[in-house]
DNA sequence: TTGTAAGCGTTATCAT
DNA sequence: ATGATAACGCTTACAA
């Protein structure tokens, strides 16, 4: 009987190298290798008894080695400011999904506005095969380093950058349909709560805005309220227009989270939306649904956003393509009622 | 023969190693090495030169290389279910946020009911030094397999496993409590919706469920109504319930998702919330401040969890601790208006 | 078909 | 203080 030690004095043990498979299957290391590769052609015989000694030995190549040998990971990265909100935690997931397929794994990074956030993305980008990176998270230059390095990038929800592929949504036209529908429908007040020149996605949209005005001939009634992409400061900023003296009759959020801030904001100054105030957001979370009135928006293809990132790094690591492309996804305007349009039911809509 | 590559078949350039760097500042490997981890005594003019080179040629040392020298990943998993939701996404947050902290990178896989699973999570723990595992991703060998392997495992929200830590939150005596409100304020009726099998969590909270009634001596009206953690799921089944012949007074939803559902279901139904039927839900996820009328639930410190289990992942891999331990963080009871408690009033509450 | 041996890029142990 | 050199565990020419 072998003698049994405490859990305490047993040491974590060391997995089986290739060695080890290949002493117990009297053959060489090459040969194991062979086997658990499944690629050239091995004797039937053998690869029996290799197969066998892996099993007995229950051997799982080591990652580093492996990789080491290779040159590459079989991992990809990808970096986002934050988690909180639906938006980030829906474009990851499908990024993931797509990758897990590919039999790629998934390091994430987020950068919370941290001061050392590039340094921790080159330090990304050194365990990986190439990598997403989601809207400002960090600056042009380290982006187009890491394209000179050879490393695959793209961008996601930002203006391309040198040498990297883009994925992106159709920001400008959207909201140029959006705030159409509102100036059709008699707004000449139509405010904007965003941050143009914090996030390119809010930037573009206000562009969208000016255009819809210019297309109108109207001018517009406001300078952009200035908002991060969530409700506390949606709502501030709302509260903040709707004390001023020249009062809005439409806001457009930069995204819904401002919008739901905004609503909040009306309600406890007392005005009714939709009638007092219509409310406009972006990117169709849940929760649209589920307040009162249901937001008007436009709806973002967020888990497709995460997959076409995937899509395009995947082929640039699997294939040699070296000229970027730049991927732009459609978007869609869903009309609820926050908006004035429908008036609200008793039942929720799909 | 060589001869000119154009741009487009050029070769990523393959990033400096350690010798190229030694090479250049007349050095042996071991001192670039020395220098670079600001490791062990190195003379001043010789750390300048090494410095001078590294820098020349912008060197940064190659991860696998390292990684397989000193055995370590430096990088850490973490397995869930699914990123669909608030719940996981921020339990994920805060598990990547902890981590990053400690200069660990994280890899994230979510198995999306795959039927590989199990070969997906063995598959990660082969690149990191520790994972978390969520929920009932996978069964209790695999788990029992990568602790015999001598891999750090910690799992959240499941029960306890073998030669691993875990981290839950309080679920049977805040469901209990949750309950036994609904029973004081005179509910005999009550009903369950949620899956006890399918998920531990589930399941302590219908013990939880269970155990309030045998406190206040009233016998449990119903059978759980089952369903999974999603909105769609729980509309479906609230409409089931209260398509019966004997209707709840009140709805306890195995989560917020739930319960929202349900509340559609009962204004899909002409029911109104609370006065002919009180809801309740579990997370406290954004949402429920927004529905209308605002959702009783139980918080769950979702951050803390994902810290939390980061934290055991750290101590298990930094010191040699063997026993497991097992953590509970509490929850807590927020009262609103879904349950009939606070009337509802024009203003939201923060 | 199988084996030998040279990488892959580090770290770390010895010498010196 | 610095340098040789043996691991680390694998892949892959090339040879047999």
């Amino acid at each position: 009987m072998v003698k049994a030690l405490s859990a305490a004095e047993r040491p974590a043990r060391r997995s089986p190298t290739i060695y080890q498979v290949a002493e117990r299957a009297g053959v060489s290391i090459a040969t194991v290798s062979r086997v658990h590769r499944r690629a050239e052609a091995v004797a039937a015989p053998t690869r029996r008894r290799v197969e066998r000694a892996i099993a007995d030995l229950s051997y799982r190549p080591n990652r580093l080695g492996r990789s080491l040998a290779r040159g590459r990971h079989d991992a990809i990265g990808i970096v986002f400011p934050d988690l909180s909100g639906p938006y980030f935690s829906t474009v990851i997931l499908g990024y993931e999904e797509a990758s897990a397929t590919r039999g790629r794994s998934v390091l994430i990074l987020g950068t919370h506005g941290r001061p050392d956030t590039q340094r921790q993305v080159l330090d990304l980008a050194d365990r990986v095969d190439g990598l997403v990176v989601m809207g400002r998270t960090i600056g042009d230059e380290p982006i187009e380093e890491l394209g000179r390095r050879g490393v695959p990038v793209v961008v996601l929800a930002r203006p391309p950058v040198q040498l990297a592929d883009s994925v992106r949504t159709a920001n400008g036209s959207s909201a140029e349909l959006l705030v159409g529908h509102l100036l059709e429908h008699g707004h000449r007040e139509i405010a904007f709560i965003g941050d143009p020149a914090g996030s390119s996605d809010a930037g573009e949209r206000w562009d969208g805005f000016l255009a819809a005005h210019r297309d109108a001939g109207v001018s517009p009634a406001f300078e952009p309220m200035i908002s991060a992409f969530r409700e506390v400061e949606g709502r501030e900023a709302a509260a903040r227009l709707l004390a001023g003296a020249r009062r809005p009759t439409a806001i457009v959020g930069a995204n819904d989270e401002i919008a739901l801030g905004a609503m909040d904001a009306a309600r406890a100054k007392g005005i009714r939306v939709p009638e007092e105030l219509a409310i406009t957001g972006w990117d169709d979370i849940p929760m649209t649904r589920h307040v009162s009135p249901a937001l008007t928006t436009v709806r973002q293809p967020m888990l497709d956003l995460g997959r076409r990132a995937a899509a395009l790094l995947d082929e640039r690591i699997t294939t040699n393509r070296t000229e970027p492309r730049h991927d732009v996804l459609p978007t869609e305007l869903v009309v609820r009622s926050s908006c004035g349009c429908n008036p609200p039911t008793n039942r929720k809509e799909e």
